[in-house]
DNA sequence: ACAATATATTGACAGGCATCAATTAATGAT
DNA sequence: ATCATTAATTGATGCCTGTCAATATATTGT
């Protein structure tokens, strides 16, 4: 019996670890990579700033992106990442009926 | 290495599972065994509401309380449990913060 | 074609967690 | 005292998740 999760538990899921909360911090910075954006960072960015491997931080920025709270596009050998400020605002509200 | 966890992680934690979303909510309405009182349920009124087994629902209200987003009172037989709206709308706010 | 870089995937492992049945503890009623 | 009721605890089980090492894939540069 397998029960699917509501959208509100995957994000909120996603956004109950620290790792991934911690992540999603750092998307507020200018990355390395992101030369003349004003947002993003690319995954060796955030590698760069976690004491976690490469493998791991592609898990969690899959789970972000799952959850739709960040936004990925790949551009060459990079991948960029940018939080999603509109699902983010959405989730908050969402958490704020729910609770 | 045990790494102990900052209490917004608790507090997400908890709030991250939806059987304890659903007794947030409960916990709005008035409850059979809390005769007089405006707020508050004993977990014989959670229980008949979901569909979990009594140790669940003890457990539950075990998390939601270490996390302190519901406060329990003992009386007599029953252990009447209401939301601590205080830290609940602390939560949102350190929520709104760290996101 | 080959080497280097960035990221994803796979497989494994440990720890945590939700759940229940069975039991225990606490309290009230008769 | 005994019994009924409410809730907590224990022990077990299976699932989910965070993490890493190793490997694979994709892309760029030479």
């Amino acid at each position: 019996m397998k029960t699917t999760k509501d959208s509100l538990t995957v994000q909120m899921g996603a956004v109950a670890d620290p790792a991934r909360r911690r992540i999603l911090a750092f998307l507020k910075e200018k990355g390395c990579c992101s030369l003349g954006r004003k947002t993003g960072l690319c995954a060796c960015d955030v590698e760069q700033r976690m004491q976690l491997s490469q493998p791991t931080i592609s898990h969690h920025m899959q789970v972000l992106t799952r959850a739709g709270l960040v936004q990925a596009e790949k551009h060459g050998r990079w991948r960029w990442y940018r939080r999603n400020e509109e699902a983010l605002r959405r989730l908050l509200n969402a958490l704020k009926d729910s609770l």
